[in-house]
DNA sequence: TTTTTCTGTAACAAGACGGGTTACGTGTAT
DNA sequence: ATACACGTAACCCGTCTTGTTACAGAAAAA
């Protein structure tokens, strides 16, 4: 367990919902994921939430996409899965009394506020049906040479 | 203990170490960081081996700089500590197998990478002098008003 | 209606990692 | 010799993601 990999797997989710299988229980899910059945459940519950994805219980039920890809972006992904910390670096507290460590804090908050910008920036500018055209690409390109 | 703070607290001791005293033991240095000496010694270790400090043993001993701030980028920092993973979010697995995930993976890389070459970007661009300046202008402002 | 197949959640264990602590070895000035 | 200070290993702790078990609905099927 090093690095936080929701924002990935619920990607790969919503493409393999939408190529694949329109309908798809949570184990099945987790089967492809390498994961657990609850994992899965847990983590779609915030796209749930947000209404990207629809459940139904019981016999037959499973999940199944509630809006095109197209209308997905990866921010809206990453904000539904509760929007987890981007960086592991940071400064050391909330509130330092030292002016040095606030001048090292501000300058740290400076490159570290930028370069969150800029990833969130690529996250909203990017749709879950773009990375499924490059899936379609990769795949037309791997089909034609075989 | 969320987010690694080596980077913040070696840069606060740089500079305290050049602005107030020339020569400091672990154990001042760890009270003012509000740590352990241990943990001052363990983090600085890096430093040291990149020739930014100096430490001697024994009586009288302790920890000098070794070189000039201006000579000191947060990249070299940055670098001296270990260089530790800089983003909290990534993809799951190494090798995917499936195209899908493996679009997936690319996209997010793409993005990650992209700001991972901003933010380093910006530690190399600025030095630790670079910051004690920072320090000395709130510094001066500061004893302007009261 | 009973059974089966699903999701929804809570609760807990595992693993990783930064950080704190203790213990002990080693070098150096007094 | 002794006190001081670094060097390092070993261990525990808190936090966070992830995996697992358990159990309570809900809905289709028998
Ligand atoms: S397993 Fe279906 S898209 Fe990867
Ligand atoms: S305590 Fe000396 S610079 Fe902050």
């Amino acid at each position: 367990m090093r690095r936080d990999s929701r924002l990935s797997r619920m990607l790969h989710v919503l493409i393999h919902m939408d190529r694949h299988y329109k309908r798809a229980t949570s184990d099945t899910i987790a089967q492809m994921l390498g994961t657990n059945a609850v994992v899965v459940r847990r983590t779609m519950a915030g796209l749930r939430k947000q209404g990207y994805v629809h459940s139904e219980q019981g016999h037959g039920g499973g999940w199944e996409l509630a809006r095109e890809l197209t209308d997905i972006s990866l921010f809206d992904v990453y904000q539904a899965i509760g929007a987890p910390p981007l960086f592991a670096i940071g400064p050391s507290v909330e509130q330092p009394e030292c002016l040095v460590e606030q001048a090292v804090d501000a300058r740290l908050n400076d490159a570290l506020q930028e370069a969150e910008t800029l990833l969130l920036e690529r996250f909203r500018s990017v749709t879950v049906a773009d990375i499924a055209q490059d899936f379609d690409a990769c795949f037309a390109e791997h089909t034609h040479h075989t």
